[in-house]
DNA sequence: CGTGATTGTACATTGTATGTGTACAATAGA
DNA sequence: TCTATTGTACACATACAATGTACAATCACG
């Protein structure tokens, strides 16, 4: 399996760096197992035409995937989605900067319009989801 | 009441932007009520001090958040919590986006070796704490 | 009123990050 | 070996972030 171009949309004029944004869209696809090891994707010049930017930009996404364990990149072959091995033990702060993060994102939301149960729900619906997919 | 020095924490070697932290930071505070209307934030040297960056870096934060609605800033007053009106309904692709984002920020977590359960506990939490504080 | 201190604003400058263009190195396969 | 295909290296242009500096507005006080 590799990826399918319509399942990353990159938006050129979001604020957030498009290499994040294909790192961000791969890693969901990564912990949801939508990629799974042995997979492989495709070459950084394709990724790049599909999203409309330079290869060079989907290259640098690669390769933060591969430092993080995800991916594993040769020459010639591509990159290949390895067998993960456990990461290491998180630091506390950690976990208190993931429940910040969310905090922020939720008060951004509530910014927005968007009502505080329909947060619950999507909140929910994300930790529902880690049931099955993740792991 | 002002906002405490310590209740807002910037990571200048961070890759998120020290103007967008302290937007996210104060946001989250300003949604939970712990920023009430009325209330006074501190001169934009003082804060930046406090905060360790320059006073510009600070107004700047403090613009996008009276952009938002939030506050109200005149010179020589300061900035002043406003009682916010209702902001305008939310489109659905703003919450797609926000459950998008959800699935991305979790993903991170797990990629940071934080465990399901872990990250589920957290997802509710900030649910719970959105029936009290919030709004 | 006049004066000065305090506050936010405007804008030029500097450093860094982002995205691209181009040349190159490595490798699988004919 | 030769060649096409793949990722890599690095210089460049541009945009963004953070700062330095000067300024404008406004309140307090005489």
């Amino acid at each position: 399996m590799s990826v399918e171009p319509t399942s990353i949309a990159i938006d050129l004029s979001s604020d957030v760096p498009a290499y994040r944004q294909i790192v961000d869209a791969l890693r969901t696809h990564l912990v949801s197992g939508q990629l799974a090891p042995d997979d492989t994707l495709p070459p950084v010049r394709q990724l790049a035409a599909d999203l409309g930017v330079h290869f060079n930009t989907v290259a640098e996404a690669y390769r933060i995937l591969a430092e993080e364990g995800w991916l594993e990149i040769r020459r010639r072959t591509g990159a290949r989605v390895v067998d993960r091995r456990a990461p290491a033990k998180p630091a506390t702060h950690q976990k208190q900067a993931f429940v910040r993060r969310l905090n922020e994102i939720a008060a951004e939301a509530l910014s927005q319009g968007i009502s505080a149960e329909e947060i619950e729900t999507g909140l929910r619906l994300v930790a529902d989801g880690l049931r099955r997919g993740g792991g």
